[in-house]
Formats: structure tokens, C-alpha cells, sequence
DNA sequence: TAACGTTAATTGAGTGACCAATCAAGAACA
DNA sequence: TGTTCTTGATTGGTCACTCAATTAACGTTA
């Protein structure tokens, strides 16, 4: 049933699959067939579209910092600094980006980084502009902005850490509160 | 060159080299053939003495967590409550307990209690610990005990996270310091 | 518009590599 | 002699990746 312009649609239910197959397992170590089989193809496909299991892994990566990146973008737009500061943090919990399968398959592809130069290469990229968009917005609001945004960030990355290790559904306003309740002690 | 009494020697090295290859690989991903190698003797030995490779890696979580415990252990008698709390903190950043292959290594047994209940159930245990040490460390301290128990759990693990994953030698002093600096705002 | 060649989509059936786990057998000690 | 230690060889299974072949859409041209 070949019908044309497929790439696309497929692509993208590959990456969905990966990331919810990822996440799933919470590890990267699941096949390319399961992958293709929630995405609703045969992995011989999934090869056809992506190449290597490592590239399908690079293109949800990629997918997940784009999707993280664009809704801190929305969020920015129009407030103070203080505004700007809580946009970041709250974009970071926003239902988009807090399933728990992201979180879960987020958290693996940091471990990938180890192994690929090239999800290095993107994690790099992620963590310095999180870092300089934390750092300009403490600007001012913050007596050591660069102290303050490293700790903020490694919150974060904490409190993801444990939102997924955390048996049953993922608590989304639980974790916001914690780190803003410690924005709060920190800026006062 | 059979000596007798060899199996807790070949454990003991077999658990170094797990821990070790896991930490240097960035995930649970290595063969019982690397681990076996790294200790100096046959992939059949390894699984003469565990039975599998799951075996290996529970028996050394287990490792890394009666070590970390101990030295929490050593660190604590004898001094008031804010002292407790500082022995509990300097203990996650210890050398022994902050070699980049053991944090790596811990955050990699983290996954395997997705896959295996057994890794589950001693994840929780030192979780709870933990927690409960916190907190009773933090009454009287904090006003609510609770939650900067939680966030400073998660900004261990966070910290934790971001030490592995930037390259080049690990600074326990920085990390030391971005803890403590958080609990002197939280208490004050 | 009908016939035809080109290209995209799709998969079943491999292939080769790797790996966990087993086993039988040898070697050294008590 | 029996027990412990040790390993080479083997087995059964899994998996990433390839290939050849099929099917259907599209464009072209006579």
C-alpha cells in the first residue's frame, strides 16, 4: 500500500515509539524491532528510514531538546526577569516534557552520551544554553547568578531523576514546588 | 594454580571489576566476558561463583551500598544535629564513595531497578534511609524537615548526575560545595 | 488516455556477530 | 580419594543490519 510522502509520518512514529520504548524499559536497551512494532512497521523499515539503531536514538534525542527548547520559548516572551526565571523552571514540568516516559527515556539518553560523540555533542549544546538562560536571568535577582543557576540546574536534574525512579503516576506539581520553594530561600 | 579459599578473593575482584567496567561504560551494557577479563580470569569462573551476570551486578550495588553506609556511620557520632547533617552530606562525597566510575556505576544500578525487582527493593531501602536520616538530622534545623530532606536527596542525585556527565576529572570539592552552600540558605 | 518506465514504500527471509550460560574435563591441593 | 579451582569448547538464542523481490503510486509520451 505504498502510498507517497510516507517518510515523514514514519520518522516520526519511529522516534515516538523509541522514546516510548525507552522510556518503558528505562534503558536503551531495547531493539529495533520492538520499536518498529509500536511504531507499526517492520524493523527492515525502520532501517530503510533511519540507517542504525543509534541514528533513530540521536533523531528522539534531538526531538525531546526541540520540544524542550520551543516551550521555553513560548514561555519567555514578556515578563520580568523573575518571570523569565519561573517560564524556564515551569517549561521544564509542563506536561509536554514531565510524561514519564520522556523523563525516563531523557534520562537514558544522557547515559547514551557516554557512548556517542555525537549525543554528546547535543547534550553539550543543551546543558550550556540552559545554563546561560538560567545565568541571565538570575542576573540581578541572584548575588552569584552562575552559582545559583548550577544548582538550580543539577535540581532538576535530580528531581527528574527521582520523579522517574518513583513508583506510580508522576507528580508533576510535587516537583515544581520543590524547586521553586528553593528559588524562593534563594532569592530572599 | 588452585589455592583454596579463593571464592570470596575472586568475588571481591569480580565486584571491582563490575563496578568499574559499568562506571567506565556508562551503562549496564558489558559483557560478563569484560568484567571477567578486568578481573584477571575466564567468563566461566564469573558464572561458577554468581550464576549470572544480574548476580554480579546486585552483589555489587550491595557493595556500593554497605560502603556508602558505613561511611555515613563512621561520620556520625558525636556531634550536634548540624553536625550529623554535615557527616551525612561529606560522606556522599567522600573519595570512596566519589570516583567517577563508582557515581557512574551507582546511576547505571539506578536503571536496574526497572528490569529487577531485587535491585528495587535495595534502591528503596537506602532511599528510605536516607530520607529518614535527613530528616531526623533536620529537626529542629529546617521548619519543614520534609521537604528540604527531599529537595537536598535530589540535589545530591542531580549533582551526582552532572558530575558524571562532564568530562575531564571529577571536582568533589565543587560538588561539596554547591550542597553545602544550598543547606546554609535553607537553615538560615 | 493507455502504456511504460521510474521511483518510493514495504517486507520476509536471511547473515553474521555476539553473548549468557552450560558442561565436561584437567590440575592442584587436602 | 575427593574437593576446590579453573577453563576451553559448545550451545542456544538474540539482534542489528542487508538484500532481493513485490506492490503501488507518479510522470511522460505517443
Amino acid at each position: 500500500m505504498p502510498k507517497l510522502g510516507a517518510e515523514p509520518i514514519r520518522k516520526a512514529a519511529l522516534i515516538n515509539a523509541a522514546i516510548f520504548e525507552v522510556g518503558r524499559a528505562g534503558s536503551l536497551d531495547v531493539t529495533v524491532a520492538q520499536i518498529a512494532r509500536r511504531a507499526g512497521m517492520s524493523p527492515a523499515l525502520a532501517h530503510h528510514y533511519f540507517g542504525s539503531k543509534e541514528q533513530i536514538f540521536l533523531a528522539a534525542m534531538r526531538y525531546i531538546l526541540r520540544t524542550y527548547g520551543q516551550s521555553v520559548r513560548d514561555a519567555l516572551p514578556g515578563r520580568g526577569p523573575r518571570g523569565r526565571l519561573d517560564a524556564i523552571v515551569r517549561a521544564s514540568f509542563a506536561p509536554q516534557n514531565f510524561q514519564r516516559e520522556t523523563v525516563s527515556a531523557w534520562l537514558n539518553f544522557y547515559a547514551l552520551s557516554f557512548v556517542s560523540s555525537d549525543a554528546a555533542r547535543l547534550l553539550r549544546i543543551y546543558h550550556c544554553r540552559l545554563r546561560s538562560n538560567l545565568i541571565v536571568a538570575l542576573r540581578g535577582l541572584s548575588d552569584h547568578p552562575e552559582q545559583t543557576a548550577d544548582t538550580l540546574g543539577a535540581l532538576i536534574d535530580g528531581v527528574y531523576l527521582r520523579t522517574v525512579l518513583t513508583p506510580g503516576p508522576t507528580d508533576a506539581d510535587a516537583a515544581l514546588t520543590t524547586v521553586l520553594s528553593y528559588l524562593e530561600e534563594a532569592l530572599s
